[in-house]
DNA sequence: CGATCTATATATAACTG
DNA sequence: TCAGTTATATATAGATC
């Protein structure tokens, strides 16, 4: 917000890091304080600055809260690990919170006509899943036949690319090019991102075109 | 900020209040990671929604940032451990990874936004959604055979449950438990956004009835 | 530095589907 | 209710003093 945009990574020289530090601290602490008298919140906040000092600010007071936190996530407050515990869970909010809004940011950048490629596949807002992973036990007949259909054209599909490919394959320098190749990669890499934030849930992992497999 | 100016003090119809509530605090947070990373600052916030309801944000945990300042304020409250340290701290990487990406995902966003007014509003980047649209031409036979192996599984899997399906339809009453209730509406792909980010992939796919078969 | 001054980038109130 | 859009109010980057 000025009269640039400034990439949201590390300031490098100190001296500005300085300034923005004082502005942005004074503005996020101006936001709290209409966040509490709006809506009537309680909001504390601790700030180190990189050099270690502390500011805070709280409403109606920082201890108050932080108390009311600390024993809203450490039943018992000789128990440290589950303080440990909880702030692990807090991490992975957020964590998951950020996910989706990368997942967001992402699908913002694609166009409509892809949208609208995948018949229903209205559901562009969530976790990237590959559909064949979602259980089968309780589909109903006319989703079944939706989904035979789909395979059958996908299995045309690829028989088709198969017979060319085995055609092709007798003059072995057309057999990859670069664009494929690089577009196989991004594909990877794609899931790579979307992965790292199902890894974290534990269950379900999206799997690479070429390591597909059923079990 | 925004289409009318509200005055600072506590806005009375609690519906609005709700949804300003959400947003702010939302905004409050974000505002907070980009002080910490332009900065190198640690921040915790803490917020009660005026219903009871603890929010918090943390960088890079709330315990840890919480901690040191109760310890500058109060040496009786120290809390030490490092129990989970070590967890923490990975879950604090990934966090920090996947911030980096969604900072650079926006970037992207915007470009591809730029691109896309300027000039023509096809397919700019080149990721399919789903795999099978992605060309195949450049796909070695090994691939291509991977493939295979993999849709004829599925296909094994489907006809399985299809048949299941018959099956069941005999007994209405067991056709459909609670559980799979759920299930089926996410996979339908109403806007429902499932709790359990199970079924999210769901999409239906076009149908027909024939046998699927790989020769 | 720190306060002040703009031009812009962001956040968000009100609106919409 | 809930996400997305739009018009506007704020926050703030960079400049100047």
């Amino acid at each position: 917000m000025g009269r640039k945009r400034i990439p949201i990574e590390k300031i490098q020289r100190s001296e500005y890091r300085q300034v923005t530090f004082s502005k942005r601290r004074s503005g996020l602490f101006k936001k709290a304080s209409e966040l509490c008298i709006l809506c009537g919140a309680e909001v504390a906040i601790i700030v180190f600055s990189p050099a270690g000092k502390a500011f805070s600010f709280g409403h109606p007071c920082v201890e108050s809260i932080v108390d009311r936190f600390l024993n809203q996530h450490d039943m018992s407050n000789h128990v440290v690990s589950s303080a440990n515990a909880s702030a692990r869970e807090q991490q992975q909010q957020q964590y998951s919170e950020v996910v989706s809004q990368l997942e967001a940011e992402k699908k913002r950048g694609e166009t409509i006509e892809q949208l609208k490629r995948s018949e229903l596949g209205g559901n562009i807002n969530n976790n990237p899943q590959f559909w064949w992973d979602a259980p089968t036990d309780g589909l109903g007949l006319h989703q079944l036949e939706q989904i035979r259909l789909t395979l059958e054209d996908l299995r045309m599909k690829v028989a088709r690319k198969h017979q060319e490919m085995v055609m092709r394959s007798s003059s072995p320098s057309a057999f990859l090019d670069d664009q494929n190749v690089g577009m196989i990669e991004s594909f990877v890499g794609q899931n790579h991102i979307s992965t790292s934030a199902q890894y974290s849930g534990g269950s379900n992992m999206p799997i690479a075109p070429h390591d597909l497999c059923f079990n």
